[in-house]
DNA sequence: GTCTATAGTCGGATAGAC
DNA sequence: GTCTATCCGACTATAGAC
């Protein structure tokens, strides 16, 4: 086993500094000298390892996309297997959309490392590097692609429609908010933060308006 | 009236041309050098007028506020009173809460200076500062309020449970995407831009999914 | 592979002329 | 109220010792 959380070589080490100081201060806001200092490493490692500070950004880039699949990607591929048998019931599809909500929030608003993945990403989607093309290649599309064909058919939307895309993306935006919309959310509510109790709340809120929007599509 | 664009006060031209730059590349990111040769105005002006870097950013929240007051404020006092009215039938409501939304995502999404609002406002939801404050109490707030009012009675929850407040960040969020992941939608969607025949699609994407919302509340 | 030292650039703020 | 000149600190990257 790993002895200690501490010696992992530089080079990863750099990574999950980097990945902290970029999410937080954004690509110029932070610097090597931070990154190199909070990873315990050396100023000139950087440039060593990563070829420069914009290598370092995409290596972060990768990095976020490793940690994501790892926790989404199982439950994304069982809701594709299930998504594309013609056996599937429609309260099989159902459910399972309900779930990969549920595991959703829990990743996206329960961690805090999620936090970090966030600021990242939408940092990207407002001004897209060579880092959007990983995540969006390695993460978001394939996530989109399930998502349609799990609730296509529940709608009675083709898959490759645009109003179901455009759709799809809206019900991911009803998670996404309590991320992207987070200080306000809890001024709001008149928390301090998220708790357990409070994301059950959360999970139960968005359930409610998917279950809306899935069971409008029902046939009477 | 006003001869042309360019003399407005130098102290207004740097506001604006603040809001561009910290938008685009953060508070660090943007420089006063760049700021003040944007707004055609000195550096030295920046210390002058707003007592340093820190001030400039302040003022632009307010600015920010301005603006969305300026273009959601009559529509909102609409909705308010509509939704104070004990008079409104559950249709009114329905119908003042599908424009609301029109109205916010051709604000949100179909402008080019709501981009810049976006990044701003979504920084300060990140990393709360004293500009969070200014655009929570003077913006955010007072739209929430309104909107609980008006969709508490459809969906018969209380305007002051948290069930509510949750559902409607959902709501919101739905729209927000749009803008906030903006990237990920062009991509997914094989568009280049949002046009005024893809903002319809937009709309009605959105509309689609808060009409099933609201009618699932709807006694049967 | 990791360090120190340093080069070269750019940042924000200030002083003081006009 | 607006300018130029300048200070001083922080930045990234490199060279070269070990």
């Amino acid at each position: 086993m790993q002895v200690a959380m501490e010696k992992a070589d530089a080079r990863q080490r750099l990574v999950e500094a980097a990945l902290k100081m970029f999410g937080e201060h954004g690509f110029k806001g932070a610097s090597t000298r931070a990154i190199a200092g909070e990873a315990g490493a050396n100023i000139a490692a950087i440039p060593y390892y990563f070829g420069g500070k914009d290598g370092l950004y995409l290596a972060v880039a990768g990095h976020i996309a490793d940690q994501i699949t790892g926790r989404m990607g199982p439950a994304l591929q069982m809701a594709r297997q299930l998504a594309d048998d013609p056996a599937t019931t429609p309260e099989q599809r159902r459910n399972t959309m309900l779930a990969l909500g549920d595991g959703f929030v829990s990743m996206l608003v329960g961690t805090e490392e999620a936090a970090l993945w966030a600021r990242f990403m939408v940092r990207e989607q407002f001004d897209p590097t060579e880092a959007f093309d990983v995540l969006y290649s390695r993460v978001m599309g394939p996530s989109y692609v399930v998502i349609a064909k799990l609730l296509g058919p529940l709608l009675g939307l083709e898959p490759d429609s645009d109003i179901l895309k455009l759709r799809i993306f809206a019900v991911v935006g009803q998670a996404l908010v309590f991320r992207v919309a987070r200080a306000a959310i809890l001024r709001r509510l008149e928390w301090d933060a998220y708790t357990p109790e409070r994301l059950d709340q959360i999970r139960a809120a968005l359930r409610a308006n998917i279950i809306a929007i899935m069971d409008a599509g029902r046939p009477a």
